[in-house]
DNA sequence: TTGAAAGCGCTAACAT
DNA sequence: ATGTTAGCGCTTTCAA
């Protein structure tokens, strides 16, 4: 098998604790110490036991990401950038999927399927308001979505309602003024989870344009798939109600509705504008290409990494939970009359090179806090996230339909 | 903290060793004995410490997945059955995206990215035929696709040639005789790719029904996105090629096919019949609804993770490396001239009740061969792997056109 | 059928 | 700046 601390400390000529050092960035190393113990590590192709490093310092340099579906593009996506976020903190992602059961939920919070991880990333879509109290767990969570809010965790999540506002002005921009809505919430009580903020904003931009609101024109559909778009798409259309515009609470919704109205024979943009929620990869490729709010996926991967790992690191009192909210912006393509060239995405960079046999390390000695290596950016983000109960991520990509 | 197995015991009255062969399920146990370790485990919530288990018998009970970008479709779908295939076996799967650079998939196989497992499934989108060598690697390692064949390790793939000459026949078989194809590889060589597999496939078919192979028909695109789906079929109506039919090599591909022929006024099926290939979920929503070759992933991640989990848990003398090859069957739906009713998919089983607390073992003891606990199909399965270097799954699903 | 004890490879506390 | 040592929680001999 692979060779140990004690096979590089012997060929290197030092002790263990001095190859310790070494491979975990421990700064005060002679140079030329760093330098034998390196070759050493190089000659043996020494890697860490990532199990021994786990069971002495009790983290194991893994987080946990549990969401319902991969299947689901959202969640894929979703997934997508939160490996990122992690990879460029040399941490590892195992994926739990509930499913979307709430059993499989409730396996989350009892740490039951919590294997080899040193915290969670949480994403329900089954528990909501009324369990708020199981979030009181054991380990490091990070709560993501709209399901809970007020919890004891962190909670990243999304502005519901100011995007679905923007949205609707998105189409009344456009010169509609009967908006349909799919995605609706079945039960009126519940006012927390998306559907309900999301229709909030609708009615806000209703509202402040002066246009009714008119219930024939709001559709529930759950959960948001793209044949409960498609059913309700076409229930609309049989009923004979007269709209113009079309927003759908996310894509999926969007993408089945949009299968409808092309069965049906509607032309969009033109007899009907369509505007779905969350901006996933597929919505720029659908006959015609859908307009979306793009809720701002990357950066709330990374905050709610940064944040986890921040809780994983903390050390004394723990700090009050805090939401963290990310920005949003309205992309406008073919079903709402613009256009956005069909091309490549462009690259995504590479994660900065980083020592690969290195652990996280925040803080060392007592009272004296020492930042862990990163950059700027994520440097200034910490530090936001530090100074207020809820903050709002990277400004300046705000921007009204 | 956690409780210890030393807490167990000492509420239990036992040893530790006790402990640890309830939870193992050592079958020598007094019944009452197990009845008192298992009511201490319950008052204590006790939870085996994993970096533990994992630093002792050098095993985490965590396998990597390491596939290109989880927002490819195909390989969230993938992912999401291999999940749920290890889940089963109570193993957890690391992911590891390699951003389809060689770079990334170099990394893989440096077990440089290798993080507390046991072992990997590797789905390689760059690495070719040239870098079968590099597939000899420290640990169990189970090859993905079709980029590399006849490498070191055991491979699961698919029957890319008789699904091809399959989808192609399905379209012969409602009267197409002028069959485009997209997606082709642009060089000549390489004759292993999946893009030389199915086209040979195709070439088969036509040669099958007497129909000539016509070259300008034959159109390259890579990567196998949307994009490059849009814009070969873009060229193949420019350049007035006649043709009723569309095989395209991924869905993909096909659904951008079937975007540009929708902007291009062209009637699906009726002017051009389309089918892709992959069967991913998506391609049952598109307008009209895609026709594909259903490669068989539920089957494909099952048999990966049997194939991986067997090889980290054989002893002695290694079995020479297996290809195993999955079935596939042809999905008729609009675009082809067929319907589908547009459904939710039939619920998904959850996994059968396991030990939460058990690590799998496979064998015990030297020479006495001892059976996992698993169910008969997986027992039928493996036993039919090991009998034969070439093997196919579970029969009676292959159906032509 | 159960117990006692060694030690997996590493980090952290302490010593020098 | 580097060395020594204890022990994390578990599995695995070996013994009883």
């Amino acid at each position: 098998m692979g060779s140990t601390l004690h096979d590089v400390a012997r060929i290197a000529g030092v002790s263990i604790k001095t190859v310790s050092n070494v491979v975990n960035n421990y700064p005060h190393v002679r140079p030329s110490t760093r330098e034998k113990v390196l070759s050493a590590i190089e000659e043996l192709d020494y890697r860490p036991n990532l199990s021994a490093r786990g069971l002495r310092s009790g983290r194991t340099g893994v987080i946990g990401l549990a969401i319902p579906e991969l299947r689901q593009n959202y969640f894929a996506e979703l997934a997508d950038s939160i490996i990122r976020a992690a990879d460029a903190h040399g941490v590892g992602v195992v994926i739990d999927q509930t499913s979307a059961t709430r059993e499989g939920e409730l396996a989350v919070l009892s740490g039951e399927r919590l294997r080899l991880t040193d915290g969670v990333l949480f994403s329900p879509e089954r528990l909501g308001q009324d369990d708020v109290n199981l979030l009181n767990v054991g380990f490091p969570l990070v709560l993501l979505g709209e399901r809970i809010f007020g919890g004891p965790t962190d909670h990243v999540t999304m502005r519901n309602v100011e995007s679905a506002r923007a949205a609707t002005e998105h189409l009344i921009g456009i010169g509609r003024r009967r908006i349909a809505v799919i995605g609706a919430h079945p039960v009126n009580q519940d006012d927390i989870r998306s559907a309900n903020l999301r229709v909030r904003g609708y009615r806000e931009a209703l509202d402040a344009a002066g246009l009714p609101y008119d219930t024939t024109l709001v559709r529930t559909a759950a959960p948001w798939h793209r044949e409960n778009g498609a059913v309700a798409m076409r229930r609309l259309l049989e009923d004979g109600v007269d709209f113009d515009a079309l927003f759908t609470l996310n894509d999926t919704l969007g993408l089945g509705a949009l299968r409808a109205l092309g069965e049906a024979g509607v032309r969009v943009p033109d007899d009907v504008a369509v505007i779905g929620f969350d901006n996933i990869d597929e919505s720029r490729f659908s006959v015609p290409s859908m307009s979306s709010v793009d809720p701002g996926r990357d950066e709330i991967a990374r905050v709610a990494v940064d944040t986890l790992l921040s809780r994983i690191h903390e050390k004394g009192e723990p700090a009050p939970p805090r939401q963290i909210l990310a920005d949003y912006r309205i992309v406008g393509r073919e079903s709402t009359g613009f256009s956005e060239p069909i091309e490549a995405e462009p690259p995504r960079p590479s994660p900065p090179w980083r020592n690969p046999l290195a652990v996280e390390r925040v803080t060392r000695g007592p009272g004296a806090r020492r930042a862990a290596p990163r950059n700027r950016a994520s440097a200034r983000r910490a530090d936001a996230l530090r100074s207020a109960h809820v903050t709002t991520l990277a400004d300046g990509r705000h921007k009204r339909g």
